[in-house]
DNA sequence: GGGTATTTGTCCGTATGTATG
DNA sequence: TCATACATACGGACAAATACC
């Protein structure tokens, strides 16, 4: 931005060339790129079109410049490598950070990615037509419901119903954009000084409580989702669980631990955050009813999130609170807009409204399924005795554990053949000596399932 | 969501049965609603398609349900008058809340609405539809960085320094969906225990800071925007500034006060949050640069937005960071998603890529200048001497201040005439006896604005 | 693909203050 | 003291290039 001294002897047109001059010569303004027309350069500094005409010209005497009638004036290439000056190479290095390049394999089996091959793209593209046709008649100008669209949540609420056993009404629901973010809301409506969370566990919603300054106590994770009786003696005022299917080991919270969760927290009055973000991917037996559906205390917020149905980058979530917390959400959020593009909420409720939804619910279960079964088939028959495959039967990525080679050794081998794989690391918040490592296959195509899956054999199997 | 009791004695089909029957009876399941499907339901309970089926039937013959050949099982219409047991009815009063209708007004000068007259349709359509081409091919189905896409950063930074002096790498920016998102990340990563705020100012922000449970120190506003000596006594760890135009009452902070500002800042070591909302909207006199770009020492954070230039309902906003806390940012949010679809990027990014959104900016403003304009003359004109109006040269919204009626009476006597104007009571933390109201006038068509103003004259002039 | 509105550089004249002879 | 030349700043009219439909 070019600021003007009025008062300055030196005269205004060459205060404009002198700075940018600078610009050029610093690189600031590279080779190549067109200036402000005379006219907008004019408004913005308040002061006639010839003026900035003068510093223009002067700039195109001399090298500077370029200017092409009815098109613009453009920066001319000026070799650099003759001055050198302290300055120069300050502003240099300022400006020109280079864009970080992070390195590319042929599968990224990163948790979370999510194949676009499944997603309904004819669909949601007609969808979203429709909804920015409707928005440019009306709310696109105006911040909508602090909690979300009305009628996207009313839909939510009777999908919830039925296919998770989630009771509510549409005002218990409030949309947001990630778990991560309704996560932060609900740290400031519960306001908890401790809060237990599993171990190992989503290690994002961990840093949100760590962000809040929220102590976390973590509790091991068995074979029946979070031990009780630790979470007992931790006497904590929240806590954070994913009973419908553990992340990040898979394991499934039995009825008894359920009832007894609830029991335990009305016990010990804390408040139940129950992460559903995986649920529909079961592969095996029918789906668990959510915490929420058994709770009748109103001991639990219900968290969930289109993310791994249709895409993570449509930063769409939701969040069933119970009564008590959402009225501190009336209270305390009232003047909050909600975070989420009335866009992406109306493009949902039309999604919804056509019963597009639950038919693609349906249709990528099936198709991870599939994705699943091969791959965990595949690796339980190539991997020797040394390994281990866990996390079998539902959502979208398999564990492996080594009896002999470490985390570090077998994350190197399946890089070596392309594949990327994830250390497990982060998800311990008071680490672990077991060799783990994750592979997600939401992020592959069908079709290359078997060959990631050989790859890994191939780099796990070689003897050296 | 229906759950079975496989050790109960009662027959499955009969549980189906029963719990559908009552779900139409509670008027959970509306008239005209198709069931699933007998084989979806089926795979959903984990029993055979026979047993649904003996349910749906069971319904169909007590005239609960009708079955259409090839096309599914739909809801009849029950007539409800007949039973009305307790569970009925507490279950229609927990179900069946009705969606709360706002009073519609003719005009609601509300301040944030933005007309859609002045939305460049056609354009965002077609960057948002490119957007879509291109997500579909690649990062729909994963998390982008945390910061935001790199190139519209990149693409930011550049604007910002042209239009408003703001000095950044791409890397000190950080794409949020919305002020007080960004705002309540600055909370966690400045960690203040006394943020001083404006009073009057905007109230969205200071919610945030209360939620993060940081004290906010109101200071009052003078004709140089926040008082600096009443500042200087508090010696807060934060402050919360709007300086080039003070929200509501649209002070531009001068100069000596911005250097003595971030003198103030060094010398007792605060943070300073620049929220700079309505920058690109000054009719008057050219644009002041930033807070940030006088900010030799890093102690300032620099908030944007395209709510106001494009359209609220994006949520799309942005915040500059000074080193130290940008490196805060990349330790304690690696972890986190960035909360703005990435197709909202993208469409963003192909706006700007392409010099629409320069565009529009200078377009909107000239839009916005010629409403403001006609408001101000009109009010200015047509008020009597009891009457001042306030905050002319900048913004969205003009205030009429009062004195001899109240801000109450004002608002009613407008409503009566179809405007819905505000009270600006929610501005001021410490309260106010002034009588002021806030008319919003972004959201009201060019061809609007001299009817709303006539009406507002008749509401307030009218003797009773 | 061709007509039209807009944007853009270009050129013109004018006003003012200052230095010069 | 006055006339002249020059530098600086401003606004309007025109034509070429461009974007849009």
């Amino acid at each position: 931005m070019i600021i003007l001294d009025r008062e300055s002897a030196k005269p205004l047109y060459l205060q404009i060339y002198q700075h940018i001059r600078d610009e050029i010569i610093t690189g600031e303004l590279e080779e190549g790129r067109r200036l402000s027309a005379t006219r907008r350069q004019a408004d913005n500094l308040g002061v006639s079109r010839n003026t900035v005409e003068q510093a223009y010209l002067q700039l195109c005497s001399e090298g500077y410049l370029e200017n092409r009638r009815g098109s613009g004036y453009y920066v001319k290439h000026v070799d650099m490598s003759l001055l050198d000056s302290d300055t120069v190479s300050r502003k240099l290095q300022a400006f020109h950070r280079e864009r970080p390049e992070n390195r590319k394999f042929l599968y990224d089996m990163k948790y979370g990615n999510c194949h676009t091959e499944n997603f309904p793209a004819r669909k949601w593209r007609r969808a979203m037509e429709a909804a920015l046709t409707e928005a440019v008649y009306g709310k696109l100008g105006v911040y909508g419901d602090n909690c979300g669209d009305w009628e996207l949540r009313s839909y939510l609420a009777d999908y919830l119903d039925r296919a998770r056993g989630v009771k509510c009404s549409p005002d218990q629901l409030v949309i947001g954009s990630g778990t991560q973010q309704l996560a932060g809301i609900l740290c400031q409506l519960i306001r908890p000084e401790r809060c237990a969370i599993e171990e190992p566990g989503y290690d994002g919603v961990r840093h949100v409580l760590e962000n809040h300054r929220i102590e976390t106590a973590p509790i091991p994770v068995g074979a029946g989702g979070i031990d009780l009786a630790a979470l007992r003696r931790e006497k904590a005022q929240a806590v954070y669980v994913t009973p419908s299917h553990q992340f990040p080991l898979g394991e499934v919270m039995p009825i008894q631990n359920r009832m007894e969760l609830l029991q335990l927290a009305e016990e010990q009055d804390f408040y139940v955050i129950e992460d559903d973000y995986d649920s529909i991917f079961r592969y095996t037996a029918k789906a668990v009813p959510s915490l929420q559906s058994l709770d009748r205390k109103g001991r639990v917020a219900y968290l969930g999130s289109v993310s791994k149905a249709l895409a993570p980058s449509l930063r769409l979530a939701y969040m069933v609170l119970p009564p008590e917390l959402k009225n501190r959400y009336d209270m305390w959020f009232s003047e909050y807009h909600n975070t989420v593009p009335s866009l992406m909420q109306d493009t949902l409720r039309i999604f919804m409204a056509e019963g597009s939804w639950e038919q693609h619910v349906r249709k990528i279960c099936l198709a991870n399924k599939r994705k699943h079964d091969l791959f965990a088939a595949k690796l339980e028959r190539g991997l020797g005795p040394g390994f281990q495959v866990r996390g079998k039967g539902a959502g979208l990525h398999l564990i492996i554990e080594s009896d002999h080679l470490t985390t570090e050794e077998m994350i190197v081998k399946c890089q070596q053949q392309g594949v990327n794989v994830y250390s497990m690391e982060k998800y311990f918040a008071m680490g672990s000596s077991r060799n783990l490592i994750m592979a997600g296959f939401g992020g592959i195509g069908a079709a290359r399932i078997e060959d990631a899956a050989d790859r890994i054999l191939r780099a796990l199997k070689t003897d050296d």
